[in-house]
DNA sequence: GGCGGCCTCGCATAAAGATGCTAACGCAGG
DNA sequence: CCTGCGTTAGCATCTTTATGCGAGGCCGCC
């Protein structure tokens, strides 16, 4: 099996050096370069094609998370890791969205790093216990995975009702909505009317707003 | 610190004859019992009060999956930690949601399960990689947010800007937002030019619509 | 055939919002 | 000290929305 090949964004140089030390002294693995930022990311993994990329999280100007979609965007079988010191849970998520694979706190181990990079690169998922935990609980509470069914309650809008409130949505005013639908302003206003009748509003804007959170649209 | 006290449950024998044996030999760690199924389950637990219960899932009777909700129906606090030879995606999760804290594929080795053991009584979940993968790769696709993080530019709200940024959202007219914040409508409108012209917009539905979507508020 | 819902259009008025111009006050920074 | 920005405020004017009242055409249904 050929070598994993690593890239690595760290700021503070004593530890992008200690990795590196790490890496070199370890057989299977071969950093391909090592970065204090993410200013020119794109052309590093486009030229370096590495097999994982190991991120911090607090790096100066484009941070961490931010940069995982950018190396998911030259090629989403890069396999990213996040270290980072804080195990703040809203950054956690973020980078989780943003199609990291793994997260590890910096507090880990020379060895448990490694073995994490080889677990990522198996198509793991390492992560320290701690931050596996904030994951679960979010799965416990949150019925964030099945599809978030709310009722969706039915109002009964005609389909050219749902014509204008789709004009709504997009941010249109009624002269616009009218000519993109080709009738008059006074149509539009019409239709208006029945609309906020069924949804139970009496502004724009609560039409708006009920429209996006009930999805209607 | 006291021990660690653990109750198993697992049909085969010889697994649990075998973890006994280990469980027996680590310091810190004290096996109250183990059992073949868990048709007593309640009334063990209660009796036994474990810190963290071993759980199988595939269990003759009453399954492992079954049995979390149990155990944490005598006290919450109870750790479970699953042990599987499968990583069926849908036990995986059932387990998750019904409650269980760690998840391990049984060709995990002593020393891992014993780490396991200690990291989930500190609070952590202890999962396999390839578990983990799984988890997050759920948090990727199912929620809703899944469209993309955009970088979430930065248009320099002051403060009080975003206060009537929120007003907007909440979906209040000038005058509410002026009460509201105890200010003259006039000068919500001199808020809202100056909102307009950071946001690059030119009417109230804009606004709100940009804010949103760039989740400003 | 008549009833009701939907789509169309119009006029009118009142309320809300958009925008131009002006200006006072305080506070931070050059 | 002067400048810039945020916050406050007022006035004027035009546009957009909200709403009341009315009306004709089309279609499906009892």
């Amino acid at each position: 099996m050929p070598d994993i090949n690593l890239v690595y964004y760290e700021d503070n140089r004593e530890l992008r050096e200690g990795l590196a030390f790490l890496v070199e002294a370890t057989p299977g693995l071969k950093l391909l370069g090592a970065f204090g930022n993410c200013h020119n990311l794109p052309e590093e993994i486009r030229t370096l094609r590495p097999d994982v990329v190991l991120m911090d999280i607090d790096l100066p100007g484009i941070s961490g998370i931010e940069a995982v979609p950018l190396v998911k965007a030259v090629s989403p079988a890069i396999q990213v890791l996040m270290l980072t010191v804080f195990d703040d849970e809203d950054k956690l998520f973020q980078a989780i969205r943003n199609g990291a694979s793994g997260y590890l706190l910096k507090h880990t181990s020379p060895s448990e790093l490694l073995a994490a990079i080889f677990d990522l690169h198996r198509g793991g998922s390492p992560m320290t216990a701690s931050i596996a935990r904030k994951v679960l609980l979010h799965f416990q509470s949150a019925p964030v995975p099945a599809t978030q069914q709310l009722p969706t309650e039915d109002y009964r809008l005609s389909t050219r009702e749902l014509d204008i409130v789709k004009g709504l949505v997009a941010g249109y005013s009624y002269k616009l909505i009218g000519a993109d639908l080709g009738i008059s302003i006074d149509t539009v206003r019409s239709h208006i009317r029945s609309i906020y009748d069924k949804l139970q509003v009496n502004s724009k804007t609560e039409a708006i707003l009920k429209a996006m959170r009930e999805k209607l649209v």
